[in-house]
DNA sequence: CTCCTTGCATACGTCAGATTTATTGCTATA
DNA sequence: TATAGCAATAAATCTGACGTATGCAAGGAG
């Protein structure tokens, strides 16, 4: 009805088929919102809905088979996400890349999903490898003797998962110790950045995209960690981190060198 | 009508008349969703509506004097910073502060406009600390020849800028040659912080929480910083942006030394 | 007395229709 | 050519209705 519309058909339920790209990590009972909201999202960030493009609230309530007000629940959230930009007598408009929120877990979900995978994971490495080393360092000065001892007791953890081989269990155990290094930092939005990597360590996991298997210097590392920090020494507990970081950002170049073009599985 | 429903007073318009504390940075005629959507992200900010609180759709809708998909699609939104949580049968819940999305430009106005504006700028700064040098270096190695020469040209017409004591537009090239810098290092996630921190800069003029008065030293990290990168040298421009960063750090951190209890102007 | 099942009340989820409003692009006029 | 007025359009908002999952409590079985 709106004008000449737009050929919607690269939204429908296709995933190409490729295989195991896209099993809609949404469940089907999980609500129309929770639905729409995700092929949208999906379509946006895999780059199938170019920039620039005009969506049209009637259009989607009959190709999603649902009411506007669904559809207009979801392009708010979308809008917020800096995803899209609706104005009045236009239309919703799909914004470039540069505007999304890319901090939001959502949007990181579906640049996972994406064949912008690896450049999702080549960012939050870096970041990652520009935070934690800091925390580190806060994380000596600040940490309670309970999370400095809590700390060192992961780290011998891992040391022992590591020596049985046991991966699933190392990869948990790592997690864990990033996950309480940036909670002792005390710096509120250093513990939220964790959560995204741990998305990406999962996603990268689920993705099958590279088996982490523990070295004898990482275990080392890990150690000097968590005493470091227990000893209240920020300088040694960062260089230590740093070493971590260091080989966390080889293994993934190692990664997005041997995967040439995007799209790749 | 819904149960005991709760004291809403405290998020009647009243902006306690304490000054200049909260002028709703939201235009009046910006539209019913924005104008409720700040009235509810400020409350939930500012703690008036405390985590574990309920809330109801209709109750809103009433007291907002709005309708029910005006307050729906608000608290969609507000679901997806992770501000609420809402469940069936039960209402809206508020939700603490360790699930807020603290990336969120939103959440982050809504919180520099609350009392927890010191920890905010606390945690941003650290953060800020942390990824500049990384991004000084990457810069340095992904620059390309013309960025260079305008961090250079920047750094330039900073000198001259604080030297003429123009402290306007003195910040203004300092938050342009930060945002060089991260735009440089070809890190997306790096140059999204950037409008973050611009955020912080711009809200801590606006709060008059701090004047920013250059000195000698600022200035000449400032040129190393450009030099370095212009010469590919990473550890030149990393440890250069590392002096940067201390000195703001202790700016800041004689902010929130000096205004010792929240809530202070 | 404890545990589990069952039924009910409730507040969100979804839908459809109507009306209002802001914005854009065109057109006519100075 | 530039500007002011006009008409078309799609979002913004409101309203009333019905569906549906779910927390809670009453009641029965062990």
């Amino acid at each position: 009805m709106q004008g000449g519309s737009w050929n919607w058909y690269v939204l429908s339920v296709v995933t190409p088929s490729t295989g195991e790209a896209a099993p809609s990590l949404v469940a089907a009972q999980a609500g129309l919102h929770a639905r729409v909201l995700d092929e949208l999202g999906t379509a946006i960030c895999s780059g199938q809905l170019a920039p620039g493009s005009v969506l049209y609230i009637d259009d989607l309530a009959d190709q999603c088979a649902v009411s506007r007000s669904v559809v207009r629940e979801v392009l708010r959230v979308l809008a917020s996400m800096g995803l899209v930009d609706t104005r009045r007598r236009v239309g919703t408009q799909i914004r470039p890349a540069s505007d999304w929120n890319v901090f939001d877990p959502q949007v990181i979900r579906w640049r996972l999903a994406s064949a912008d995978r690896i450049v999702q994971l080549r960012s939050l490495t870096e970041l990652r490898t520009a935070v934690e080393p800091q925390a580190a360092a806060l994380a000596a000065e600040r940490a309670t003797p309970d999370e400095a001892s809590d700390l060192v007791g992961l780290a011998a953890k891992m040391w022992a998962a590591g020596k049985a081989g046991n991966e699933a269990e190392f990869l948990r155990l790592d997690i864990e110790f990033h996950r309480q290094v940036l909670l002792s930092s005390g710096n509120e939005m250093f513990v939220k950045l964790q959560e995204l990597v741990a998305e990406v360590l999962t996603g990268r996991h689920h993705y099958a995209l590279m088996p982490h298997y523990p070295d004898e210097h990482a275990l080392q590392h890990h150690a000097d960690v968590a005493q470091a920090i227990q000893r209240h020494d920020g300088e040694r507990a960062r260089d230590a981190m740093v070493h971590i970081m260091e080989q966390a950002m080889n293994e993934m170049r190692s990664i997005w060198e041997r995967t040439g073009v995007p799209g790749r599985d």
